[in-house]
RNA sequence: GUGGGUAUAGCGUAGCUGGUUAACGCGUCAGUUUGUGGCACUGAAGACCAUCGGUUCGAAUCCGAUUACCCACCCCA
């Protein structure tokens, strides 16, 4: 396949095949996300890029290097959308939202992109499932919205997820701590990588980021925001944990984590996977309770995360997970000869009308091809019809999973006659939904049988 | 932007140190007589061996460049 055009470097395309693990992931995570209620809300796919400037800021590398930034003849300045929350949050402001009973829950599911170089679990397009708590600063907001992520991963039945949560303070104490960094790494300048070298002028806080080895040991010893944080977000933190713990969930304190967009303030938390290669990160979010005001609402404390859905298949797959089974036909009728065929195209009508999936051929094949293709789409019913059924008025009804074969009367009653034949096997063909669901419930570490 | 790796039919692979019709598995389509699938057997379709250029009597196989993809850095979902 030389000369047709292929997709671009840093997208993926789904195919049939695929798309029930995305079925999925998007089912569990909102069914979840409306259970603690919050409501979908739908966004464009591009904004002014200056609202991304402002509220993810202009010296993040998602800003500086990584916006698809476009523009049509006589109008310019739109970006690709490279997060969910900027979006959200104009949304939010210009639809008037804060007025509606707080706190205001919103969820979301939509693409981004990011001119980045692409790797396992990188995408230039990738897919996020985001969750926005707007107009609560008490800390058990963050833990409700930390549990909702969690219960999503949970739901899906998968393991092997560490939570690390930390703060970063508020404005006044990161200045005070961004102080103290500077004066523990300034004597350690001449030994840092280079890149640090750089980070120890422009945003301290990153040293503590940094993945060599040399750097790290230096870091290791460096102070703690934790240390530094002022009473109000101490106790903001402390109310985190005492909540999480409520509620039983696992953590790890990591002050290392510090995210890459400028709105965060107090909590930031990542949900990390060990098993999906260097990108871990399946879930990462955090508090941004300036965000609002500096972008023209009402002073309003809130908070978010996103999930990134690639990244979260990848880690279901990798943990021998589970996915939904992709619906299957009901009945296929199997034809020989034109009056059949058509008898066949009126019945599967009305099979349709009253909901069943039904197919038949279209294609012109022999008796034996025309079973053959309802196996393989995995029907689970065929009706044989040719002039001898025709002729007594009579056809065999085959269950595909037993091969038993039954009498079916040809006629208006048809699709009764159906239904209490099949009632048995569809009915537990439909329930694999929800027993699907319920084997997750309460499994969170074993990959499903 | 910086490294490293890989590029053979729809998918997954074999083709060793260059030699004549590029192989295998899966998948697709069809056949194994007469009106019934999953198994088995048989057959068919499907690849200018990523591209361009070189070395050579001769290259999928050696060399170079290009491109694409992958992994990692960086960054983050």
């Amino acid at each position: 396949m030389g000369s047709i055009i292929k997709r671009p470097n840093g997208t993926q395309d789904v195919t049939p095949s695929e798309v029930m693990k995305w079925h999925t992931v998007e089912q569990v995570a909102k069914d979840t996300a409306e259970q603690f209620g919050f409501r979908e809300i739908r966004i464009p796919t591009f904004e002014e890029t200056g609202l991304f400037v402002r509220s993810v800021g202009d010296t993040t590398d998602v800003v500086q290097k990584e916006m698809y930034s476009v523009s049509a003849s006589g109008e310019g300045g739109y970006t690709l959308r490279p997060e969910g929350t900027a979006g959200t949050i104009r949304a939010v402001i210009q639809n008037g939202l804060l007025n509606e009973a707080m706190p205001l829950k919103l969820f979301y599911m939509l693409s981004c992109f990011r001119h980045e170089r692409a790797q396992k679990g990188r995408l230039r397009e990738f897919h996020q499932f985001g969750c926005e708590l707007i107009g609560s600063a008490d800390p058990a907001a963050d833990a409700d919205l930390i549990a909702l992520a969690k219960s999503v991963m949970d739901m899906l039945g998968l393991g092997g997820i560490e939570l690390n949560i930390n703060s970063i303070g508020c404005p006044t104490c990161r200045a005070a701590y961004r102080q103290a960094l500077k004066d523990y790494f300034e004597p350690h300048r001449a030994e840092l990588c280079d890149t640090c070298k750089d980070r120890l002028d422009k945003n301290p806080l990153r040293l503590l980021d940094c993945k060599s080895e040399e750097d790290q040991a230096i870091a290791a010893g460096a102070p703690v925001i934790i240390d530094y944080l002022c009473d109000d977000c101490k106790a903001h933190f402390e109310g985190l944990k005492h909540n999480l713990d409520l509620m039983g969930i696992e953590y790890k304190i990591n002050p290392r984590i510090v995210r890459g967009l400028d709105y965060y303030t107090r909590t930031v938390f990542e949900f990390i996977s060990r098993d999906i290669g260097a990108q871990g990160t399946v879930c990462g979010g955090g508090r941004y309770d300036g965000l609002i005001e500096t972008m023209g609402g009402k002073p309003t404390p809130a908070l978010g995360f996103g999930m990134g859905l690639e990244r979260l298949i990848l880690a279901l797959e990798s943990r021998g997970c589970e996915f939904l089974d992709p619906k299957t036909p009901d009945l296929c009728f199997v034809t020989m000869g034109d009056e059949a065929r058509e008898m066949a195209v009126k019945l599967a009508t009305r099979f349709r009308e009253d909901g069943y999936a039904v197919e038949y051929d279209l294609v012109g094949r022999k008796l034996k091809q025309q079973m053959n293709y309802a196996d393989k789409i995995r029907a689970r019913f065929v009706i044989v019809l040719g002039e001898n059924e025709i002729s007594a008025g009579t056809a065999k009804l085959k269950n595909m999973t037993t091969g038993e074969q039954t009498d079916i009367t040809l006629g208006e009653d048809m699709v009764e006659a159906f239904a209490e034949q099949s009632y048995a096997e569809l009915l537990s063909a439909n329930d694999s939904v929800r027993s699907l669901f319920e084997a997750f419930t309460g499994n969170n570490n074993e990959p499903l049988q």
